[in-house]
DNA sequence: GAGTGGTCTAGACCACGAG
DNA sequence: TCGTGGTCTAGACCACTCA
């Protein structure tokens, strides 16, 4: 494989894990037992782990050791129509729970939502767990003044549509909703939280809706491992008249 | 700041260069030096280094040394609406190449574009340079009977968009636009164009064209540097009752 | 050839998790 | 207490760039 030391280990343990010599779940062995085992010293074996981690395959638990990661679920994020399917495609087996506080706006929050700073909000925090380990974290902000919206409870939507299935209900229309993608890593609490390295690239989504106003009625931050997430948006050019600008 | 040695440094060399000490473009002091400066060993410093570099923050240049990055240009990839502003925005300063080359679809690129293996494509290439530096890369593509379009030039937008306009200049409209966003580690040759690490994340953009038949005329691989790119998408409620506020 | 970063070693000690 | 991974050291040698 690569020319490099933990290059070549690197390939030779992803092969193992992908032709069934690790299956998930299994620990991998010590890190004293892999020097062994390639006759490389252990800053070469961590260099090597490390990709393995970073491109999602392992999990390393300080204390515990390094351990083939389930693979399973592929979280889709769709936001097509704001009446369509949006939701996220996501297999069975999931747990999801939900807390809630209220919060003062911070300065980003402000910003993001366009009140004024220290506007109270709720957050909605879902963190959802696939074979007790988790693999989506959303926070979901509504105004206080906009509505107090019942306890979604443990839900089915790992990202949050709960919320916007009650503001829906609650007679709070959705007309607009932007969605702004970037690919980063992960602070320190988010690596803590969804149990990935700090060097794992994570997909970050702020979706802002608003109503026919132009109020900002709900905002939401989602964070979601970038080796088991994806956002997919679709844009039709059937509707009759979408385009105020006229074409080019 | 960190508790760990070299988030400690990664930390001072960050603030040094947030607040000027260090300016865009500047040759940090060699590792060897700041061996001395820090009093911490080389693999120590190196890791702080790294973190620098993932955040994009500095550029390693191998036999060179260590370059605080241009941190300028932020680009924004809108895919908003099929007739509205899906410019990228952009500062000025920006140098595109292209490079247009026939190829065959493999497995990757026939399933993208819905078509047998092998099938003749054209490929328009996008390399976007600032500062003597790359920072885009968009791989657009063409089946061959859809259309041979005219040499878009060195032109303004890095992402391809001359390809489009070409396309509605010849009559081939798109009735469809999805998009697929990832974030995800550069493989090599990606990190080696780009001139980024290849611990520092992309953000992956699939983007595929389908004209009223269903039929794709265009589809694109867009890689862009996690740390200067974000992408924006807006939906509409545009419910199938007619929308009376037009205006927002 | 001089100076740079890239790789690698063979240890050491500390922090964490579980019995 | 023991085994695990996390951090750190003080070197070595190689590969690349540029004068």
């Amino acid at each position: 494989m690569g020319s490099n030391r933990y290059e070549f280990i690197a390939g030779e343990l992803r092969q193992q894990i992908a032709t069934g010599g690790f299956s998930a779940g299994d620990q991998l062995p010590a890190e004293s037992e892999l020097t062994k085992l390639f006759g490389a010293s252990r800053p070469t074996i961590r260099d090597a782990l490390s990709m393995l981690e970073n491109e999602g395959l392992i999990m390393r638990l300080h204390g515990r050791g390094n351990f083939v990661r389930h693979t399973s679920g592929q979280i889709t994020y769709a936001a097509d129509s704001l009446s369509g399917d949006r939701r996220a495609a996501v297999n069975a087996a999931i747990e999801v729970s939900v807390s809630i506080r209220e919060t003062a706006a911070g300065k980003e929050l402000a910003s993001l939502l366009r009140t004024p700073p220290a506007t109270a909000l709720i957050e909605y925090a879902f963190l959802s767990h696939h074979m007790t380990f988790p693999y989506a974290l959303a926070r979901v902000y509504v105004p206080c003044d906009v509505a107090r919206l019942d306890i979604p409870r443990a839900s089915g939507s790992p990202l949050g549509d709960e919320v916007l299935d009650r503001l829906e209900g609650a007679g709070i229309h959705v007309a607009n909703r932007a969605s702004r993608v970037t690919a980063r890593l992960p602070d320190a609490e988010e690596a803590w939280t969804l149990r990935i390295g700090t060097g794992t690239p994570v997909l970050g989504i702020e979706r802002v809706s608003t109503n026919v106003a132009g109020r900002v009625v709900e905002a939401s931050l989602l964070t979601l491992p970038g080796h088991s997430a994806e956002a997919v948006f679709t844009a039709h050019a059937t509707t009759p008249a979408p385009d105020l600008e006229g074409a080019r």
